[in-house]
DNA sequence: AAAAACACCCCCCTAAAGAGGGTAATTTGC
DNA sequence: GCAAATTACCCTCTTTAGGGGGGTGTTTTT
């Protein structure tokens, strides 16, 4: 039986996913926590065969969280459960080591599903993450480190002045860089490139 | 025994909540939908004592469907189920008749004590919103509808002339307007409001 | 009937953003 | 090893945004 551990802070769906899953003769759930903290702390202590893990959660960034608990431990098999469809939260979830990718709208038996090829180690992605990443491979924008520094500042209301102050670079520079995040963003000015940075999970 | 019908796009949770509700010997689930237009048609067949809907659908604004399911079916009790905790959507939700409010990550026993409470006719807040509510009262901003307006069209992208355009007012009026959002809002700048107008979801 | 809140308009002024051009050194991928 | 991408930098010019004032008249609340 394949042992699954749920991280996510919607406790109604933590515990109707538990009694699903336990009702299946597929796996059963040997824990859950309902934040990063608790999450670290339940890992230190049992390491289940697939993490069911939430992207949003009230303590931490869970992309970032995935891929502390990968550097952590590196055996552990990671299914993305979330109600994020951007491509961006995708895209980095399974580069920092996510192994599946499941929406909360997608129906229980793929959930199961996922759980059973991820378990058996090997990578799954719902049916509409699949037909995204498909269909958005090019289409869909990919910023640098630098460019998603900048356009961080940007959303957090700092001038062009300002932000060329704080990482010592010239006004002109930072200017360089916001056209280049409008083109590339394809807004025609500061209020849509906000708009679309939230939008598109860009940070 | 109180029928309960279920709005909701995530079928994990809905799938999970039914069993929960029905397990217990309070209410059983009587249908689930899991957009706005399957809700329609839902309640044109059977109307349920209490209705658990999310506000986070494919196809509608929960909020502006709220008020539109009390106009049709003004005895109809709304429970709202939601993972937004933020003041403006809270308040929004219980002026369109909303009875209810609990936010996805409060206890079952929660859930079931609340629509208990709202198929009895009394209103209903999860412990978490009704501090929320307490505490933001009179900190958190209001805005007219000329304001929210302009807003929605600055997060467009749109900029003052061309605002000024649309809706025929002088452009000088609409720099009133935006002085005065970013006064409201205490944003130093288009992409501060911008922000701030999409985090406390003021549209 | 006074006080807010709302909707509307105008001036001046400076700072910042946006549109258009560039150059050139370093990585990185094949 | 070379082309492509990335990163970094600079210039001019026009438009827009933002800070500071000022104002009118109407509706809603108290």
């Amino acid at each position: 039986m394949i042992t699954v551990q749920i991280v996510d802070d919607h406790k109604m769906l933590v515990e109707g996913l538990s009694k699903l899953i336990d009702a299946s003769d597929l796996a059963r759930v040997t824990a859950v926590s309902y934040n990063a903290a608790q999450c670290h702390h339940m890992l230190s202590k049992e390491r289940p065969d697939v993490l069911l893990l939430d992207i949003n959660l009230p303590d931490a960034d869970g992309v970032t969280l995935c891929a502390e608990l990968k550097s952590k431990y590196p055996e552990l098999k990671i299914l993305a459960l979330t109600s994020y469809g951007e491509y961006n939260i995708v895209r980095r979830m399974i580069e920092n080591g996510a192994m599946g990718y499941i929406l909360k709208n997608a129906m229980c038996e793929e959930m199961l599903a996922g759980i059973e090829i991820v378990a058996g180690g090997k990578p799954f992605l719902c049916h509409e993450i699949d037909v995204l990443l498909k269909k958005k491979k090019n289409t869909d924008v990919w910023l640098t480190h630098r460019e998603r520094e900048l356009l961080r500042m940007i959303v957090d209301g700092y001038t062009n002045p300002e932000i060329a102050e704080k990482i010592f670079l010239s006004p002109e520079t930072i200017k360089g860089y916001r056209k280049n995040l409008l083109f590339k963003l394809g807004a025609k000015n500061t209020a849509m490139l906000v708009r679309m940075a939230l939008e598109k999970k860009l940070l």
